[in-house]
DNA sequence: TGGTGTGAATCGATTCACAGCC
DNA sequence: GGCTGTGAATCGATTCACACCA
């Protein structure tokens, strides 16, 4: 079983390995992604290793070829279906982030409770009345949400979520979820991680950790 | 020396603390709170234990005592000037949510490249243009930076704010920065939180870690 | 009885260190 | 010589389990 935090490095290592091709590269060690990534050499070797995947001592990894490994390993074949809930500045941030995304990840409708923006596009995906949003999940056969909704309104908003069958949720509201045991949350919290920083700026303890 | 969890897990108990609090309860048990929290019971015991805090056995933790004494821990007395660079959907999402902040945290100003955003107040705070980010960020004494701008454009803002004297970089880029030794660095990956959420979706895997 | 505080045990993740290969 | 792949060692964080207390 690989474990959560191998499957987060190897989502950044298939972005850098993408960059790399970009620049015509054709292979990379396990140092350079490692120090790409801010991790060290074994780690890298380790993730990879977990999926399965093997390069070669002398000309390290296949750049392409581990880029598609790693996709295959990652990615629905076909495809992740995306609803957002609460189109405010941070909702769009999130939309117009994932416009450009391959179409693996799709995000293809939006929801919020204000009439000034229901029935309207954003990012050129209709934005609907959250209302409606139990119905229209089951409707478009999603299976992941994104909360971006006041931490007031997000447990009633995960609920919905839920019962329209969702299993995974990426939450941006200031609240932990309680999600039946089958449902994966992922917490975005931005208080945290800024009072976090402002923490060590205080106490001018230095970085460690390769992060979250 | 407190963990890197650690901290994070504090700033969240104090939040919930404060809801409590608003709920006018006096005291809570550890289970209570890791419930709250998402976690174990003698993991809010330990966390708390790492800041020296105690409780009684009969009534649990004083809410109001224990918030004061997380809040003694975590913030610096004078307070943390922030800086955000990159206002964009992302950056004027976090301005808002951070305008209502206790004053402990406190974006005191924005910059950008954008000249129709240059001079004006974004949630009251000036945007000043980013060839001056240095000067301006020496100007305001500020220890502590959010970059908000593309990928491309991140390592250069980083750049700038560390020779500006900042020890604490909060970074929503998809770009891991390279930075001194002494300066703290969280990385806040957007793609990475999300494409997590779909490989769990996909998988069908559930929920286990209390998360990051 | 039902809490807290905490040493000891466990668990998981990372790193070491080295065999095997080009 | 410098790389990969990986068992073994290490390190850190979490959980257990129990003494102690009101």
């Amino acid at each position: 079983m690989v474990s959560e935090k191998t499957i987060g490095r190897l989502s950044l290592y298939r972005r850098l390995l993408t960059e790399l091709l970009a620049d015509d590269r054709l292979n990379v060690y396990s140092h350079e992604l490692a120090s790409l990534a801010g991790g060290t050499a074994p780690q890298v070797r380790r993730d990879l290793m977990a999926i399965g995947y093997s390069g070669s001592p002398s000309k390290g990894y296949d750049i392409a070829d581990l880029a598609d490994s790693i996709s295959s390993f990652l990615d629905n074949p076909n495809g992740t279906r995306v609803i957002l809930v609460g189109v405010g500045n941070l909702g769009r941030a999130i939309m117009s982030y994932f416009k450009i995304q391959r179409p693996t990840l799709n995000i293809v409708a939006s929801f919020d409770s204000d009439p000034k923006k229901i029935g309207s596009d954003i990012c050129d995906r209709p934005c609907c009345d959250i209302a409606e949003l139990e119905t229209k999940a089951l409707e478009l056969d999603v299976r992941m949400g994104v909360i971006a909704v006041p931490a007031d309104r997000a447990q009633n908003v995960s609920d919905k979520l839920v019962t329209a069958g969702i299993t995974g949720i990426l939450n941006f509201a200031p609240t932990r979820l309680k999600v039946p045991d089958h449902v994966y949350v992922e917490h975005v919290d931005l208080t945290t991680s800024m009072e976090k920083v402002a923490y060590f700026v205080q106490s001018g303890r230095k970085s460690t950790e390769p992060d979250a």
